[in-house]
DNA sequence: TACAGCGCAACTGTTCTACAGTTGCGCACA
DNA sequence: TGTGCGCAACTGTAGAACAGTTGCGCTGTA
């Protein structure tokens, strides 16, 4: 085992940083959904030549944050009743096959570590911080089906949600009660930690699907 | 209703067609795992400009078949025992969770019709076309989950498997006896059909897990 | 023989300029 | 009211140019 185990070189590209920058800004509300990211604009503003933010917006794409109509451009994604349900559709099924099965000891600790984490935000009272690590740990409920594949899926399913959530202002309303969203992560922690499959499944069910009522129901009643 | 109900312009910018041009070769075996996609090679062969086969790549990129380095830009993937077992466990997953739960009304006659396909291409012993069939087929299982959102993710591991069975020339090997094939299937639909959950998870639990070992092996088997 | 250092050719990453084609919008005109 | 025209803004694409990186072979040296 060599001296310089785990050791990469993180080299980026002047595209890579672009993108990722317009990635931040679109999740924090920066832009709208339907808005275009003008290229010029956006090179001058940055410095940087157009068929670099080009390349940049060609890599964002592969976010799922904007998409791309021929003769417009990268448009902004936005949240509609279809879309959302087969997000959290797809969610709900990864989590609840997830949870279906006894969790092994590694993956176990992480969930805790997680859970500890969820805690201690909902103490702080930062929601943006509350919304990623609740985020989170589902990310490491997924995360105990040890496929990495399935960890890129979720995490793009999860970008794409932490924006609609920015966009509907949904990080204030699911924190009226912090007190709630801690009971109901550590029931399903409880459950899973007990081996309880059958409860656990029926845990984060409900979960997801209240959320996802919920979103839906908010979608609907705008405009 | 509209008169035009249904009718969509499919323009398509130079870029995506060199995109789509390229991983039709890709996945035919026209470059090989670590090949590097040569950009004004390509351009001057294609008679574009080398920013569109940029753009190209990167449209490319998210298809999964090449990844960037930088500074030695696309290179083209290569299968790895913990790539394709991710991959596995990924297809496991969604197939399963879609066979154990009891599969509605359109689903089911579309995966009629997915197997009788299957059963004209098995008798015309074209191999490639057996093993897209075969795929669409367990598209067609994925399908029943109702959501586009994972369909999509399906189809994107379905393209890369395309590319490892062709790389690892397992078409062949695969369809030595397109009768137990085509066995294998019926025995998954018949228990769809009948609402035997379980018998139906089982079935396509050990038909997947066999094709993993296979292909695994495979790949340790090399070099 | 092994190997460090140098140099060169091939590429990538990036910029700049240019231009045809498309879109969106407002204005004039019917 | 609405149709058509024209203009401005932008996208899609081309092409040339150049600095920085990589890969590879050659050369001289231990």
């Amino acid at each position: 085992m060599s001296a310089l185990e785990g050791l990469v070189v993180q080299r980026s590209t002047a595209a890579q940083q672009v993108a990722a920058g317009l990635a931040s800004r679109i999740v924090a509300g920066a832009f709208a959904p339907g808005d275009r990211l003008r290229e010029s604009a956006i090179a001058t503003e940055l410095g940087v030549a157009r068929n670099t933010v080009r390349e940049a917006v060609r890599i964002l794409e592969q976010s799922g944050l904007v998409q791309y109509e021929v003769n417009r451009g990268a448009v902004v994604i936005s949240p509609t009743p279809e879309k959302v349900d087969a997000l959290y559709t797809a969610r709900e099924l990864l989590e609840t096959a997830a949870v279906s099965r006894p969790v092994r000891e590694p993956e176990l600790a992480a969930l805790k570590t997680a859970y500890d984490k969820l805690v201690e935000a909902a103490a702080s009272h930062d929601v943006l911080r509350i919304v990623d690590l609740d985020l989170a740990f589902h990310s490491a409920i997924v995360a105990t089906l040890r496929s990495s594949r399935l960890d890129e899926f979720y995490a793009e399913l999860m970008v794409e949600l932490r924006f609609y959530l920015t966009v509907l202002s949904l990080e204030d309303r699911e924190f009226e009660h912090p007190d709630d969203v801690l009971a109901e992560h550590r029931a399903i922690l409880e459950a899973i930690e007990s081996g309880d499959t059958a409860t656990a499944v029926e845990q984060v069910r409900s979960h997801i699907e209240s959320n996802a009522r919920r979103v839906i129901e908010i979608l609907n009643g705008r405009d």
